[in-house]
DNA sequence: GATTTATGTCAGCGTTATTGACTAATCGCA
DNA sequence: TGCGATTAGTCAATAACGCTGACATAAATC
């Protein structure tokens, strides 16, 4: 009888989840993403650009040579609201625009060098912060931090937010 | 000799925070952020509201009784453009605001019986989402996703997101 | 009584996102 | 070869949401 009671699985048998904590976990999120985004958000305010041209800039820099319909995918936004976005830093110089090799209908994206030194700039100050909550929270707490939010992640996102695909497509 | 190489700190001794490392975290934090609050942003748009309706019904629900000051000083936006949002949901019947007894000033926020059902409604699929991927995760890496999410936040605002401060008040 | 505080409101502006419609270049296949 | 699908770019209109500045009102405080 009392054996029934064994065979609780490991979510089950420590895990009493009240709205209190679910809610202040959705808090936690709201507080640090914020917090998160805020020093990127000043330092591009300067040159008139928006959390849009930060996020185009992030993920150009990390997939180079990535195409348009690729950001689309990960941003998860308009042909349109990007493509003002991308316009500006095309036109200003921080981004730059090839036709494929392969496939010349597609652009693909990169930072010019001067696009590099405003995505350091930008993502210093964001790299120091998560660097200085890692270090205090400590190597298990960073590997949880990880699992709950991979676990958080729409499953057909998880992938290419763990960038399990290429570095240079989409 | 030796000695000294053991006193390093515990920060020291295993994390070796690569770029790379952050620049995924700062990425999980991106995909994590959205797909969280992509589910309520859906049924508050039914509404015609958007997100800033949904943070301060999320606020007045955990701080009954919470004044526009506190809301300010939670949400970080302007008098005015909490204002607006504050208007329709008043106006609307979600939310009440009666002067403060002590401070006849104040205007005192709650939600109305309809604005529970509203915010039981759009809080349900996000306490969904966490608690399963809390679940999944398992106690000690919720353990860790707080502290890592804790020290990612403006050290002035971590008491007010633990909810360390008064219920009702700021 | 004068000042400060808490709140509300008006007008205007900018960014970012949306939908819809349309063009142009290129690719892939029958 | 030619037609449909794909990739990208653009124009126009709309909306949510943030901002600044200016101003009004009521109430608390000194």
């Amino acid at each position: 009888m009392s054996g029934a009671m064994v065979t609780r699985s490991r979510s089950e048998e420590l895990l009493f989840l009240t709205d209190e904590q679910l809610r202040q976990g959705i808090e936690l999120m709201f507080f640090a993403y914020r917090d998160l985004t805020s020093e990127p958000d000043e330092i591009l305010a300067v040159q008139g650009y928006g959390r849009a041209h930060h996020r185009a800039i992030h993920f150009i820099k990390r997939r180079p040579g990535i195409t348009i319909a690729g950001l689309l995918a990960i941003l998860k936004v308009t042909k349109q609201s990007l493509n003002r976005v991308l316009r500006q830093l095309i036109d200003d110089g921080f981004v730059e625009s090839t036709p494929g090799q392969e496939d010349r209908r597609q652009r693909l994206l990169r930072l010019t060098a001067k696009g590099e030194v405003l995505e350091s700039a930008v993502s210093n100050v964001q790299r120091d912060r998560l660097r200085r909550a890692y270090s205090e929270a400590g190597p298990e707490a960073v590997a949880g931090f990880r699992k709950v939010l991979e676990r958080m992640i729409d499953p057909d996102m998880r992938a290419t937010a763990l960038n399990l695909v290429g570095d240079d497509i989409a």
